[in-house]
DNA sequence: CGTACGATCTGCT
DNA sequence: GCAGATCGTACGA
């Protein structure tokens, strides 16, 4: 198992890890059960120029104050009122960059991840989309602010499962609010007919 | 304190 | 394709 490192998440382009995250494996422990995906959908937020973020222009409140903190950890809010989003936190201490994880394919644990969505089968399908990816992981808001480098949750990096000349970009999902930049190419994903494991 | 709305999902049509 | 669910968070009074 190869755990990313503390200095993957530090380094300073979020959009280049945006992309370079699809295709990594995301692991959750949670009550000593493992499961874990292969991350196949991400989305860039690029810190206080990005109108699309949380800390646009600079702003701190207590739900995104720890997109400010050093790389490494994670930034879980919840969305709707019903669903738990989950980013990973990037670059050094004060620059609240952040990857939110918009997809996965099962990897580990299958059984268990349709339990907790409640599926009775599986379709390759059934896990695109931020809060469906923190269901099947069981991904709280307790998680906000753990570290990415600790035995809860982590990300590792086992190989080549996808050609990264195979990752498709484009605009973000719904953040029409975000003027301009709703049009950047800070999304990424893998076509579905891609995945073949 | 009150209000408006959101980095979404699901089920029904 | 669309509306309803459902509530924490932000922000203004």
């Amino acid at each position: 198992m190869a755990k990313l490192p503390l200095t993957y998440y530090l380094q300073n382009d979020v959009i280049f890890i945006a992309k370079d995250l699809v295709g990594k494996v995301l692991v959750t422990k949670i009550d000593d059960n493992i499961t874990s995906g292969i991350i196949t959908e991400t989305e860039a937020y690029n810190g206080i120029v990005d109108r699309a973020s949380h800390a646009y222009g600079g702003k701190i409140t207590n739900r995104n104050k720890i997109m400010y903190h050093k790389g490494g950890v994670a930034y879980v809010y919840i969305c709707y009122g019903i669903h738990f989003l989950f980013n990973v936190v990037t670059n050094i201490e004060g620059i609240p960059h952040a990857v939110l994880i918009r997809g996965i394919y099962p990897y580990q644990g299958i059984d268990l991840m349709l339990k907790r969505r409640n599926l009775i089968s599986f379709s390759k399908h059934l896990f695109n989309g931020p809060g469906k990816v923190t269901k099947a992981l069981k991904i709280e808001k307790i998680h906000n602010g753990i570290s990415l480098t600790g035995e809860k949750i982590w990300i590792e990096d086992v190989g080549k499962l996808i050609n990264p000349q195979k990752i498709l970009s484009g605009p973000r999902i719904g953040i029409e609010y975000a003027k301009e930049d709703a049009l950047l190419p800070y999304r990424f994903w893998v076509d579905p007919k891609e995945i073949n494991f």
